[in-house]
RNA sequence: GCCGAUGUAGCUCAGGGGUAGAGCGCUUCCUUGGUAAGGAAGAGGUCAUGGGUUCAAUUCCCAUCAUUGGCUCCA
């Protein structure tokens, strides 16, 4: 007999060499139909597999991301058979499940090109096969069979792996036709897949590398029930609604012009408004954290960046320099502030007292994107950070970072951003050779990043290797409507470039120290962000951002002259309004998208004009009544300093 | 940059070797009682660009450009 311990901590005993599924089945029918994997000891196993000692183990269904999980990564088995079968030949790669679905990297048999026609075939066969209710088969194997196994098979990318697996570690599954190398767990069999959705195609390079062969990816999705899938490819439109390009063009906030060229974003007077909006409010927030405006060029010369490593690092791979009518003159679009921002350091003799300085300047930079990585706002060749760096001395490092992880707090408050991911990101210790300054710099710049986020008491995931080439940093990421992620906010712990430009400070013992330089914007890059956020509020701004917050309807041509008094009056008092004085029906008008959209509707007819009032409707909220103008103004300015004020605490 | 897809009216899209269609929007008119109305008529397109095949190309083929789903990259 084994003892299995349940997660709250009761122990029952089961004869050796019980499987899940007969634990849950102990426990009740339901749960027993239910259970797709298991954790024994904090590690999936298949519900059919024997468990021959004492054991801790968790029951995991759908509603666990590890019952998911399993389901999905035995649908992306399904899907090998179906096209070992559709197209033989076809050379596999990996498989597994992801956050939604799964996929299988495949190289198709014969020279054989997957496209789109095809995946409704896969489908089909799919679910043909689903219905065979094959079960799924661990076997443990040595190396010697498993290399055998896939030469007889010629499939080269399964050898490669295994040929780095150690022997005594490899396992394959088996179910119906098809046999793969896999470390599971999977289902017991395929019967529980009911609905299969094979989504998409995509190139993607062998093992990320693009130097080798790239692979033929394709994604699907499965569910036990039809109405789950269907449910979600609902769910999957309504996010397409939000996409901020739709609404962007919707809402006429910016476009794209061929002529003027890809990733080039033109601001329209709606768009430069809410941008401008998320400035403003940024600078009153950086005024209280004590940073100071600067202002620098779009242009630096080509040594500025000799001298900061950037040239070095992505020269080639830039807009290249400009050249003036001068000999040898060669300037570049600037990528980054950084580098002016040094200069205006080194401008002048820094004592101790001085610091920390902090320089703020919205900089637009220039980047030469990759063309197939250009996406919307999120990735553009032209864009604007709300860039900052603060020069400080060691005693201050931590303390400032501190204070630029509440500026973030702060923002991400004020536009009700819940679900980020808090990243560091440190560098690769294998690979050093890819980040510039010495390894001292390094363990001293990410130690505080950690400290730092300790001490705030950040949640935060870890990722080496993702570094920027000159230091650790803490990057903030949050998802769009479809759930891809964006890094918005970033801190940046610098030794180096204070090195590389020699900035010095005289400390209290009259000698010269480097200071400690700090790189961050909140937002990212105002592109980005307003991308996200239009993603996030749906195109609904909150009422502070709205570029219009009222829209003025007057009910006839009559109304006209008064409707236009209450545009002066409101403009005045600092509301951003619009007429609406093309005096249809009013049900008529309203039902344009772009009304909608703004948060008060005021009514002006034959009894607002007796009265001197306007009738007021709030979105979502219905009529609030008649009010007087200054009632108005001022009800209106309470709410947005209301709502402020509600951040701010 | 790479693999796949797409490009037809302002928007969303259908069509197809013989120079184009729908819905919404727009314009004009009619009906309507002031809170997400109904009807009629009309204007709008070198079918992304450049080549090729053909008596004839928007349609087929090739190239280019742009967009797009991914991969790689992201100072």
């Amino acid at each position: 007999m084994i003892k299995i311990t349940f997660p709250d901590k009761s122990v029952r005993e089961f004869k050796d060499g019980t499987t899940g599924y007969e634990i849950a089945q102990s426990i009740g029918a339901m749960l027993a139909k239910d259970v797709l994997s298991i954790s024994v000891n904090n590690e999936l196993w298949d519900i059919t597999r024997p468990i021959n000692s004492d054991s801790e183990v968790k029951l995991h269904k759908w509603d666990d991301s590890e019952g998911k999980h399993a389901f999905w990564h035995s649908s992306a088995h399904l899907m090998a058979e179906a096209l070992q079968e559709l197209f033989p030949g076809t050379k596999f790669g990996i498989g597994p499940a992801i956050e939604n679905g799964f996929y299988y990297d495949i190289e198709p048999g014969n020279g054989k090109v997957i496209t789109e026609v095809d995946l409704q075939a896969i489908e089909k066969k799919m679910i043909e096969l689903a219905r065979l209710k094959s079960s799924y088969n661990r076997r443990e194997v040595p190396k010697n069979e498993a290399l055998n196994f896939f030469n007889k098979k010629g499939d080269y990318y399964k050898t490669e792996l295994i040929g780095e697996l150690e022997d005594g570690t490899i396992s394959f599954y088996e179910h119906g036709n098809f046999t793969d190398l896999c470390r599971g767990p999977h289902l017991a069999s395929t019967e529980p897949i009911k609905a299969v959705k094979v989504l998409s195609l995509a190139g993607a390079y062998w093992r990320g590398d693009e130097k080798r062969k790239q692979l033929t990816r394709i994604y699907g999705i499965s569910f036990p029930k039809q109405k789950m899938l269907d449910e979600y490819l609902i769910q999957l439109e309504e996010a397409q609604k939000r996409d901020h390009r739709k609404l962007g063009k919707e809402l006429d906030l910016f476009v794209f012009s061929q002529k003027v060229g890809l990733g080039l974003p033109l601001w329209l007077p709606k768009g430069a408004r809410l941008r401008e909006r998320l400035e403003s409010f940024l600078k009153k927030v950086q005024v209280k954290y004590g940073y100071e405006p600067v202002i620098t060029p779009h242009i630096g010369q080509k040594a500025l960046y000799e001298t900061s490593g950037h040239y070095a690092k992505y020269g080639s791979d830039s807009f290249q320099p400009i050249h003036t009518p001068a000999e040898g003159e060669e300037f570049l679009l600037k990528p980054m502030n950084c580098p002016h921002h040094c200069e205006i350091y080194k401008a002048k003799p820094h004592s101790y007292r001085d610091l920390p300085l902090r320089f703020a300047e919205f900089g637009t930079v220039y980047r030469y994107e990759q063309s197939g990585e250009l996406h919307g706002l999120t990735r553009v060749r032209g864009f604007t950070q709300d860039d900052a760096h603060i020069f400080c001395r060691p005693d201050q490092l931590k303390d400032e970072f501190k204070k630029v992880i509440d500026i973030i707090f702060y923002i991400f408050k004020a536009l009700d951003f819940k679900d980020y991911i808090a990243q560091i990101s440190l560098r690769d210790k294998n690979n050093t050779e890819k980040y510039i300054g010495s390894d001292e710099n390094w363990e001293k710049a990410e130690q505080a990043i950690v400290e730092a986020c300790n001490e705030k008491g950040l949640k935060t995931t870890v990722e080496m290797g993702e570094a920027a080439f000159y230091g650790p940093k803490l990057d903030f990421m949050v998802k769009d409507a479809l759930g891809r992620k964006w890094q918005l906010g970033t801190i940046q712990v610098d030794y180096n470039l204070p090195e590389r430009f020699e900035l010095e400070y005289i400390g209290q013992d009259n000698a010269a120290h480097r200071p400690i330089m700090i790189h961050r914007a909140p937002f990212g890059s105002m592109e980005r962000f307003v991308a996200v956020l239009i993603e996030h509020t749906a195109g609904k701004f909150p009422l502070w951002l709205t570029p219009e917050q009222v829209v003025i309807l007057p009910v006839s041509e009559k109304y006209n002259e008064y409707a236009k008094n209450v545009l002066n009056f409101l403009n005045n008092s600092d509301i951003r309004a619009v007429l609406d004085d093309r005096n249809e029906k009013i049900g008529k008008k309203i039902r344009d998208n772009e009304l909608k959209r703004i948060p008060y509707l005021l009514i002006v007819g034959e009894k607002e004009l007796e009265s001197n009032e306007v009738s007021v409707r709030k979105q979502g909220h219905g009529d609030q009544g008649t009010m007087k103008l200054e009632e108005f103004a001022g009800f209106i300015n309470s709410e947005i300093e209301n709502m402020l004020n509600e951040i701010g605490s």
